[in-house]
Order: C-alpha cells, then structure tokens, then sequence
DNA sequence: GCCGTTTTCGGCCCGACTGTTTTCAGTCG
C-alpha cells in the first residue's frame, strides 16, 4: 500500500510551498495528504482503475503527480524544491510547535536539517539567539521534543481508550467544578482511531475550573493554559483539549469543535454563501446571533437537517441534509445479538458456558458461536467432528432456554485455491458461516480476488469476515479489487461482516458506505475471544453508523436475526 | 492547486494561544 508514503510526500510538498509563500497550493497538497491518509483502499489500485480524480481534492496536477510517482519513483516537482530545502520535515513537524515558517528559519540560520541537529543546537544554546526564537522557545523545545521521544504511536484504537475516556469523563462530571461538561472531537464523531481528546465544558466559577483541571492527577503535563483553551498531555498518552464555553454558546461551540475539520469549512463556507458568518459562538448575520444554544438550532438556521455526529466527514452528509435526505442511521439499541464470538474451543479464552451466560445478561436475542476451521492450525481449528459434537451442545443448550438463541456458527477458512475448509455437508447444519482469509495472501489483487469470489459462489457462505484483512497500526488492508467482491455478495446474497475487534474496525467505514450501493446486507461482530471483549459490538455498529447503514441494511437490528442465516432475508 | 444550486475565474474557515514582539506571525485544532 502507497497511501502512507504518499500522503508523507503531499505533506512534504506541503510544508515546501508553504516556506516558498505559496498559501494556496499548500493547503491543497495538505487536504490531499489528509483525504488520501483517510483511504482503507490503496492508491495504487487507484491508479489502476483510473479512479484518482475520486479522491478527495485531487484535480489534473495532483493526478499528474501520483502518476508521475507510481511510474518513476519520483516527483520532479518535490525533487526541485528538495535541492532548495534539503529538511527532514517528516520528523521535524512531529515537534510540537515547529511549522513549515520556524523549521525553514532554523535551516537558513543555523544549518538544522533534522531532529538530531535540533537536539544538538538547543544543548549549545543557539536556538536562542535566532532572531524570533528566544529562552522560551528553545525551552518549549527542548520539551517537545522529550515529550515526543516518550510517545508511542500518534492515533490508538478508539475501542481501547473509550473506557477510560468515559471514566475520565464521569470523573469530572460529578466533580462539581462544571455545569456541563460533553465529549467532541473524532471521539464522539466515533471515528476508529483518537489521536487527541477535545472536551466542552461551562461552569460558573471558569477559572477554579480550568485551575481544577490542571491539578488532576490524570494530567502529566500542562502543554498551553488561557482562559477559554486548556491543553494538556494525560498520563494514558492522549492529548487532551479542554475548552471552556459560555453556557449560551454551547450548542454552537459543540458544533464546532465535534468537527471534523473539512465538515466544518464546508458549513463556514455556506455561511458565508447565506450572508453569515459561523464561528464557536454562534451562527452571525452582522451582529445579530441566529442561532447558538443547541446543535439542531445551528444546522437548522443554515437550512440543513441535524447531522448526527457520526455523519460530519464531509461525505455528501451536507447535500443529503440540505436535501432532508439524511438516512436514519441504525440505533445502539437496535442490535440484539452478536454474530462473530470465539470460545476456548480454539483460540478463546472464555468457556462456552461463560460466553452464553454473558451474552444473557446483555440481554441478546442471538449469539453465534463462530469458532475457527481446522486450518488455521494456530488458533486450534476445529475439524468436522469437533464441529459436530459443539452443533449437538449448541442444539441442546437450545431446548433449554427461550430467552437466548445461541447459533451454530463457524469462522471458516477460505483455502488458498478458493475451496473451503469444512465440507458442505456440516456447513449445511450451521446458521452462520463466515468465510475468512488469513493465511497464504497473495501480493496480486487478482489472486486475492478470484479467491475470495469463488468463495462466495460456493452458494455455502453466509457472511465475509473483516474483508479488508487490516490490522490499525500493523497491516494495511489486503490488495482486493472491493467493487468486484461486493458485486459477488450482491449477486450470491453474501453479507459482508463489519467487526468491532479495536485493531480490526473492519470493514472501515468509508468501504461499508461504497457497499451500501450495493444490494449487501451486513453482520456486526465483536469477534469477541473472552466475554469482556462482547463489548466490541458497540464498536462494529458504530462503524456501521459512520457507514450510513440503517436498520435494515443491518441484520443484527433484524427480527429475521435469530433465524441465523444471512442468506434468508436478502 | 482545487472547485462550482450565483461562479471555468476568483475565491479559498476561523479564532485562541504563545513568544517575541512595540503590533504580529506562527502554530494549532
């Protein structure tokens, strides 16, 4: 996948125009960088398709230039400016409070080309005595830069920091110390990945408030502190914004800072096209607010539908608002059961027993049990005659109880030549049988491709498990031509899985909204391997939320559910 | 360099905070 390097040369590129006094294509190589950093699917394949004007902010010159890239290596044009700025922007823009203007400062006057330069020149002094630097500056730094060498990976799995949000979140809430206080930014927008926390908050008393906040034991280091913006670094490793509002301006203030950022440019720049002006504080006709209290009132007086925040990705959300053509996007509570857990069988760590009772007392209708195949030898894969002494056990625990189906299921391994790994006799017995790549993936888009097809057209299938293959931070998704395979699951009434395993979030969700327009239902799964991760679901229908799916496209919000078998309601 | 329910040309979001400044530029989100 080129997407990372890619999106590391328009910020490069970026940062060059930038020193060079070019504002304009600056700001289009940097949304380019942003759009391309956003793809699950590669550039590369594209580039093949001929498809890579579709990307966001990429017109004839910047599609010249990712021609230009995959076909020789190179990029003439960031070649010139790479004899004038010979600079390792990549590292140096890491430090916080270092842009394109300072770094170019610090490399005419001193020589500093990258972050080892920088550690050098502050241990002799001399930042200080750059004309615009000064003692401050070079003390800021000298922290930043500890602070970055201390930080592990820049965004993390929303799944594994929500907890502690949310306990972080209710701890300040019963402080007393705010009249309200609501999660913003990509985490209540529910995007997969957090790289910081943004948090509202009014109160009567703003500064002991503000002072309150610094003093938490959470908060290891206080990075900017004013009367209305507070940054801080928390000890779990996430950057932390603390914003304090004015209780009338709250609605407009959450607006603003839930984002995202292109969202927001999107509904400034109708604004302006109506006559107004929006900023944190309110929708502005001269100096008249129209609209500041809520949300609803702010979209409202713009002539758009409230866009729940799940939707604010500049997606086509505005023209579907405008056009009062939003879809209702399925509810947390209209999930009523699990379609991907694994037990103790093979790779799991919770018995049978354990995952059924705690699957009860979530109040699920449904849980299937979607243990692996034999081949994946790794994780103890299950052979034909485990399968059915578990389908007897299933069967039985069945009789016992009304208030839970529990559901045959299978994560079964699609073989290298596209044959499956269990026979059709017992996968006919099964309700749920998720077909799953992950062993022997081919480098081709083509192999991978065929493969997963004649899967699918085995007619056995219920469901595709994490189609991409992605792991966040690890392994980009498998090469698949994705129109291809959602046209099989449209053709051959395959679901395809969303899953809520946090280093999975899989499909992502710009791929479930392109599945979408196809005629696909979808499963949510938490891919659950001990009862405490059953939670995940959460997250695999929050994905499905930001995928624009409703409750019908879902088959978990589906009273057909607990029938088990995808195959019946498409 | 991109883009279009006014526009194929002329715009391009907006404000807080910081440090180094005698009024502002750079950075950040």
């Amino acid at each position: 996948m080129i997407n990372r390097e890619l999106s590391r040369i328009f910020e490069d590129l970026a940062d060059m125009e930038d020193i060079e006094g070019n504002r304009w294509e600056s700001l289009a190589y940097r949304r380019v960088a942003n759009s391309i950093s956003l793809l699950a699917i590669d550039v590369l394949d594209l580039y093949h398709s001929k498809q890579l004007r579709k990307i966001e902010g990429v017109g004839s010159s910047i599609e010249k230039k990712i021609m230009e890239y995959i076909e020789t290596g190179k990029i003439s044009k960031r070649e010139d400016l790479k004899e004038k700025y010979n600079i390792d922007f990549e590292s140096l823009r890491k430090i916080q409070g270092l842009g394109p203007k300072r770094i170019a400062i610090l490399h005419l006057s001193l020589g500093i080309k990258n972050l080892d330069d920088l550690v050098e020149a502050i241990r002799n002094d001399q930042i200080s005595k750059v004309p615009g630097f000064g003692p401050k500056s070079q003390d800021a730094l000298k922290k930043s830069i500890k602070f970055y060498k201390s930080s592990g990976a820049d965004r993390i799995p929303l799944a594994t920091c929500y907890d502690d949000i949310q306990e972080f979140l209710s701890k300040l809430r019963t402080s007393g110390k705010f009249t309200r206080l609501e999660l913003a930014g990509s985490a209540r927008r529910l995007r997969d990945t957090v790289g910081d926390i943004d948090l509202l908050c009014s109160s009567d008393d703003p500064s002991a408030a503000g002072d309150y906040f610094t003093g938490l034991g959470e908060v290891k280091n206080v990075i900017a502190k004013g009367e209305t913006k507070i940054s801080v670094l928390l000890s779990l490793g996430l950057n932390c914004d603390l914003r304090i509002i004015d209780s009338n301006s709250f609605g407009a203030a959450l607006q603003y800072f839930t984002g995202s950022k292109e969202h927001n440019i999107r509904l400034r720049a109708m604004a302006i096209d109506g006559g107004m002006k929006l900023n944190e504080y309110g929708l502005f006709k001269g100096n008249d607010s129209l609209a500041s209290l809520t949300e609803e009132d702010v979209y409202s007086k713009l002539g758009l539908e409230l866009v729940p925040p799940e939707l604010r990705e500049n997606m086509g959300e505005v023209e579907a608002a405008l056009q009062r053509r939003l879809p209702k996007i399925v509810g947390f509570e209209e999930i009523q059961g699990d379609y991907h857990t694994h037990t103790d069988a093979t790779d799991g760590h919770s018995t049978f027993d354990e995952m059924v009772e705690a699957g009860k007392k979530l109040k699920y209708k449904f849980m299937a049990i979607t243990d692996h195949s034999k081949s994946l030898k790794v994780a103890n894969g299950m052979d034909e005659k485990r399968f059915q002494a578990r389908n007897r056990k299933i069967d039985g625990y069945n009789e016992t109880t009304d208030s839970i189906r529990i559901l045959k299921g299978v994560e079964l391994e699609i073989l290298k030549d596209g044959s499956l790994d269990l026979p059709n006799r017992l996968l006919n017995e099964m309700d749920v049988v998720i077909g799953a790549l992950h062993q022997q993936i081919s480098d081709h888009m083509k192999t991978n491709t065929l493969r997963l097809i004649k899967a699918i057209r085995s007619g056995m299938l219920t469901t595709i498990a994490h189609p991409t293959g992605r792991l966040l931070g690890t392994r980009d998704a498998y090469r698949i031509d994705f129109d291809a395979v959602f046209e099989a699951c449209e053709e051959n009434d395959v679901a395809l899985e969303i899953n809520g395993f946090p280093t999975r979030s899989d499909l992502p969700y710009d791929l479930v909204k392109r599945a979408k327009s196809y005629k696909i239902s979808f499963t949510l799964g938490s891919d659950a391997h001990s009862t405490n991760q059953l939670k995940y679901l959460w997250f695999a229908t929050a994905i499905a939320r930001r995928g624009w799916l409703e409750s019908k496209n879902v088959i978990n919000a589906n009273p057909y559910a607990s029938k088990g078998l995808a195959r019946q309601i498409n």
